[in-house]
DNA sequence: TGGAATTTTAAACACTGTTCAATTATATTT
DNA sequence: AAATATAATTGAACAGTGTTTAAAATTCCA
């Protein structure tokens, strides 16, 4: 009989409804101002009934931060027709900074808020694998460059962790609202301008 | 006569007591676990007495962000003595890594939490003048690489950037988790590793 | 149709930032 | 010294937060 199927099918439709209530509301008004009560009137829903779909906030957005890391795949997914490491690390980083700079919401949650990685901890995770696998992209690229005679004398962990650094750095200061201190002339396109530093800086390695 | 100044004396030092009792409270348990309850108890005072002396709780956590940038500003200034630019550059961003990683908190208060800076919105004040100081200070040193020779194609503004960008993404990521994905030999170090890998970039150009 | 199992709810708990009328304390003037 | 004016401080209220849980409503199956 499917009645059970059908049963476990309108489970899993009304946790999905919750997730797109509260990616719906997110993207619209913020993590903060994104209430469990907020998300189960949009749902049409009591606040408990949340509770019966995941543990805590935490979970939920652990959950939206997991879409993001899809998302952003889906954009690297091209990458793999780059055969050449060096041009490969080039629009890896371009891909990045755009998906930061259109999807600024989304990014905070993967990169800086401190909601998923909590929900990690209360389960002893350990492993934020969503990071894990995306940065395990770059490091085989690095890898590869490496092995082709770029960045000599570098370490492949270091070299890796700096390059994530330099362009989380400057999606999470424009995010975070820290560009106003440039020249004003400069702020628009502060991000794509420094890209193109970092890119001169990596051909003369 | 001198009962008019007690007076005013008076008022800073309980000004004085709210911060101190904030940032004790924002240094053992976070942004969001200090409630304006929690600093009131503090000091032995009731919750509404805050509101006398600071508009809400932005303004109270922008003051303490810019005892954050006091602190900075002091570890810099020994930078005075180092003449040429490039040793300079280097010695800021040791400083600066440093600072951050000994002081998450307070560093997460000036470059990632929201509340400073949304604090300088409500007062149209429009400039976030302890970042442009300290922003202007890397700025003056790149410059002077640039006079020297270094740093051949780029433009000011956006190498100074990325320059903030790199050493601010490595710190930032450290200060909000997303570091576990590294080996986990290097995880321990992989921020004054990735700097030295930073300053063989430097060195380079 | 009746009882068991499941789903959903409403109310409660202990919090949060913020406002404001009322109270207390201090200072000034008569 | 007493009365008045001023300033400092309070406590309660408002509207919200995440979360838990006993009770109610619904669905399922014999």
């Amino acid at each position: 009989m499917g009645l059970v199927e059908r049963k476990i099918r309108e489970k899993e439709e009304l946790k999905d409804s919750i997730l797109k209530a509260a990616k719906k509301l997110f993207l619209e008004r913020g993590f903060e101002k994104t209430s469990i009560r907020n998300i189960a009137d949009e749902i049409e829903y009591s606040p408990g009934i949340i509770y019966h779909y995941f543990k805590d906030k935490n979970e939920i957005f652990h959950a939206l931060h997991t879409e993001g890391f899809q998302e952003l795949r889906k954009r690297m997914s091209i990458l793999s027709a780059i055969v050449d490491p060096m041009s490969r690390l080039r629009a890896m980083g371009k891909i990045y900074l755009e998906f930061g700079l259109t999807n600024e919401d989304m990014y905070d949650l993967m990169f800086i808020i401190e909601a998923p990685i909590d929900h990690l901890e209360t389960r002893d995770d350990l492993c934020w694998s969503e990071g894990d696998s995306s940065f395990n992209q770059l490091r085989i690229t690095v890898k590869e460059c490496m092995q082709k005679g770029h960045f000599q004398g570098h370490r492949l962990e270091p070299l890796s962790f700096m390059i994530w650094a330099t362009v989380h750095g400057m999606v999470s200061l424009k995010i975070r609202k820290r560009v106003n201190i440039l020249e004003v002339s400069e702020v628009e396109n502060i991000v794509e301008n420094s890209y193109q530093s970092f890119l001169m800086v990596l051909d003369k390695l």
